[in-house]
DNA sequence: TTCGTAGGGTCACCTTAAGTAACAATTGGG
DNA sequence: CCCAATTGTTACTTAAGGTGACCCTACGAA
């Protein structure tokens, strides 16, 4: 039984990931649940437990052996395979994000870029060249492309997340500050920057009305 | 009793507001709870319940003026006021942000940009100079500086993220992908891209599973 | 003026989930 | 052979959030 692996724990494997890969580089072997708990900045238990989702690794007495529970973390993520993205829109956000060095070397390998101005379609970004939006479902197929970037302004991303999904792609990262309809088949995830500031300002009044109080 | 909202409140409450701006530009005054819950992707009780906690502002009978529910949700958030914040790490991420325009117009205006690299220090991005990261303290204080977004590498995050704290700053975004400490006081969002990917690689190979079994 | 209908306010329940702690099982070392 | 360390797992607690139902209000029509 593989499957169902609660959220909040598929939220916190990346960082116990991203924990291991700094140990890794460390001499020591083992880890305890107590030390990893100590630097993902949550409980033992909660660690032990998550752990044991995915089928349990440590020894009784010892702990877990770094490199292989960093092996069983990224086989559950899916991380043993290469998952080529696309991402579409070209303006800075976008460009920032093809520009940015991380998702190949973390098995994201960017696989083309796209965009639906003239002015942008050809020009080269990042060693690869732009190509036409209305073209997604063939680049999708051709480079075996798994996840797609939406990173349009906001009227354009629904016909865009419908022309991945139509294409293909297995799932779905947004950047555009709008509610988009995808099948329940498709894992969307979004990021939205003003969101995020808005969030932080409504904490930040109700710190200082906690001052003031 | 202003205090409390519940944190998927606050976080749906951004959407409401995009959606209600969207609607302001229409000829219709007022919305029903069942409409704007179907523009939101949330269910109508779920609209008039999370509306309930900033003060319920409807008519029964004919739904919810627009435009001043605009303006209490705005409110509440935190959002009559500007709230400038302050982007430090100016790599291929922190540039992009700050040529991103909609910092500004959202009422979270750019005051300053911040590095700790002799290279980057001195030089101009979107109009503004690059400040020295050890001046953060000044900075925040000459210019109200309320939010302090992170955009460094990793290893730079947390003395950074200390910075900001010591200089006041009433509340943190992130994009290092790495655990911060900080004080209950000040909010702290995390935005990781790699961590996002790494979710999404494990619901879509969850998917295939599906599909195959 | 009265009645009907649209639609918000609120209450209470349900459901589910997530975190926490405690305990039994197991291993390696002395 | 025994002890210390540390995991695996279960059960509990607690919370939190979502959903639906019901009641009440306001407006318009007759």
């Amino acid at each position: 039984m593989e499957r169902g692996i609660p959220g909040a724990t598929v939220v916190r494997l990346p960082i116990y990931r991203r924990v291991l890969l700094e140990l890794a580089t460390t001499d020591e072997a083992t880890v305890s649940s107590a030390a990893l708990a100590e630097l993902a900045g949550v409980n033992a238990a909660q660690v032990r437990k998550d752990l044991s989702y995915i089928g349990t690794t440590g020894v009784r007495g010892v702990g877990y052996d770094i490199k292989y529970l960093l092996h069983q973390i990224s086989e559950a993520l899916g991380l043993d395979v290469e998952s080529p993205v696309v991402i579409v829109g070209m303006g800075n956000l976008g460009r920032a994000l093809a520009d940015y060095g991380g998702f190949g070397s973390r098995g994201f390998p960017i696989a083309a870029l796209a965009d639906s101005s003239p002015d942008k379609i050809g020009t080269t970004i990042a060693g690869l060249e732009v190509r036409d939006s209305r073209e997604l479902h063939a680049l999708v197929a051709d480079s075996q492309i798994r996840i797609g970037i939406i990173a349009t302004p906001a009227h354009a991303a629904q016909s865009v997340a419908d022309a991945l999904v139509a294409a293909g792609v297995g799932s779905i990262l947004s950047f555009a500050p709008t509610v988009l309809h995808v099948p329940d088949s498709v894992p969307l995830r979004k990021v939205d920057l003003a969101t995020e500031l808005q969030i932080l300002s409504y904490y930040e009044q109700q710190g200082q009305d906690d001052q003031t109080a």
